[in-house]
DNA sequence: GATGAATGAGTCTTCATTCAT
DNA sequence: AATGAATGAAGACTCATTCAT
């Protein structure tokens, strides 16, 4: 038989990855079954095999794929310069979660979690999400910088706190937003605002920007 | 074997969920086994399902005994009165959290990752999660409200955004310390307070308020 | 403590029999569960295996029970002087039968399906039974012979053989009774009758003979 | 392994079909381990579990391929233009039974009332079996119209009621002979031509039938 | 290359029976 | 004598993975 095209592959790869998220968000990673995926994908058995060889690399292709799809969705908004204010930024990233959540029916929140219990675990699953998280924060670290140095926040912040809290945010916003199901990303947005002591200027300040945007 | 004690029951009910507990944390929920719980209970496989009736009931109760082990946990530092500043209250939470999860090797932390994650696909387990979670940010609401009412917040501040930031930084720190190990709850403390625009002054306050107690 | 009196003994031995019978009827012999004994006798595990050593103890038991249930039942019927004609016979032991199963809710053809099933892998209930349906089945060629001699049925019957057939006619109630449930005691009777070539006279005779009853 | 044909597959499905029936016989339904009918049938656990979902469904249909199985074998003397008189039929199905039975060491009697057994809990079981019994009866019901048409029965007979006291012959031949285990096929039909009043004359006729077949 | 039937170790759970109290 | 909690050997069934065709 002819040698299959590289993006007939990556084609198959895609396909499956896909059935393997739909089945995951659905019935959770380990009630999940390779019959499950294999039939959602539409493949046979052997086909899903000869791409991923056993189901904690497809779980693992799996996780490696949404992050880096998060990457690609947040990446615009960390990078904008200048910067977005805090409260616009927080808003803008969990709107921008929700919005890739309600595509095709995927949850990326519900994903997340799943991920995240997971990788206590699973070493390997540990490692790439370290990997991530960590220079996401280190990626809010420089946004707080820069922050700092305008004066969006506190002068003498430390990046890398303001970073912890900024992460801590957005990830207890997907978990929230997954368990409660009631929070808006704008309401996280204003609230976390509001924690600010002096909140009046800081309110006034963040509403000026974000309406100048 | 006559009719075996209340206390005595109570007791073995506690031995089976230590171990089920212990088994949770490192295998995960799936993982572990029946078996496993069985051998590290000390008891047999009939003992264990007399007491629970399944896994899944096993898992069910698991997870209400750690909320309820939060639940004590955190509600003296909510019903303080005056309540603890923004600052302090965050911190303390996230220490108290910590200080639970070394004792005994639990990891509080990694086991709320596992609830959060096995509550997407178990309608019971996400019924007993929504109403803990949800009356613990009532809480935090009252506490908001308690805030903005002698100006630790904005005074303008609407108590059930504010809680949802809040809530969010508290799961937040769970997820993100027990992904990347490396926040002190100090850290988150002042981080959330260093977001805040004019943070200096919010410092100072929030500085001043802590040393105070 | 006091030794129990041996009406006591056979009170409690017949309590759990009774609760041993509405078990087996209900549930089979194998899905029912010592458990399910226990409970419905009001005693204690320990008390019931204090009357049986095992649960085959309790089912040979319990279906030897019903075997003297019957015999007790049908002998009155046998030993009629004159004997019953045929047709009346077959009518009256149905009937008997019936009547005994509406009892409290137990059905002893039901019972008997389940019994005869347990004595194709139980040797011991196959003996019992064996010699039960032995000694019924000697007892119907009594009839037999007496009704040849009489001539109710043909002089040269062997009786052995007719009382093969008798007791083909009894079971085979039993049977169709407890599978299809629409054979009344007297449609077997006349059935049998009708059977017969000349059947007319037949039935002539046999219903002056049960009128004079 | 490409798609297996459908012969095949029907080929494996009465392999294990017959392993069932064998362990079915020799130890009874509940008795019989899925493992001893995977070993008996040669296959795995999940080839057996791939042909049927479950102990009840292939239970059911052991319970089925048996019951037409007997159908076959039954239908032939049926449909005999003319019909065979009583009791040559009664001895020629009393015959086919056993016949039936000897081969491959299968017994069919057995097996009945392991059925019957099992139809008293089992409300599918108990369904098929009323669905095959009842169309039997009524084919016997066909017979014996005819039969009193001819005059081999009483012509005023009433054939469904005839046909009870028929199909309770040849249940109670089954019963008898599986329990008792002497009871040879010409006996009952003999046996149930001498319980006829007059019998002479009805022997006479039922000899000459025979005779004459 | 592709298929999907087959494998079999491993899972959860049950239940007849015992025996410490 | 009586109790009923505890035992632990099975039992039914699943599912990641393989490999003959």
């Amino acid at each position: 038989m002819p040698k299959i095209s590289d993006e007939r592959r990556a084609e198959r790869r895609e396909q499956i990855l896909n059935a393997a998220w739909s089945c995951f968000q659905r019935d959770g990673l380990h009630a999940t079954t390779m019959d499950h995926i294999i039939a959602a994908s539409g493949l046979s058995a052997g086909a899903v095999y000869s791409y991923f060889p056993s189901k904690e690399e497809l779980i693992l292709a799996a996780v490696a794929a949404s992050l880096s799809g998060i990457r690609e969705l947040l990446d615009p908004l960390l990078r904008r310069d200048p910067p977005l204010p805090p409260e616009t930024l927080l808003r803008e990233i969990a709107a921008a979660i929700d919005r890739f959540s309600s595509r095709d029916g995927f949850d990326l929140k519900r994903l997340a979690l799943l991920g995240w219990s997971e990788a206590q675990r699973n070493e390997r699953l540990r490692g790439t999400m370290r990997g991530f998280y960590t220079a996401f924060r280190d990626q809010l670290a420089e946004v707080c910088k820069t922050w700092a140095a305008v004066g969006l926040i506190a002068r003498t912040a430390k990046p890398d706190e303001a970073a912890k809290a900024l992460l801590a945010l957005i990830l207890g916003y997907v978990a929230q937003a997954a368990l409660l199901g009631d929070v808006e990303p704008a309401a996280i947005g204003r609230g976390a605002t509001q924690l600010a002591p002096y909140g009046p200027r800081g309110l006034q300040r963040s509403k000026r920007t974000t309406t100048s945007r």
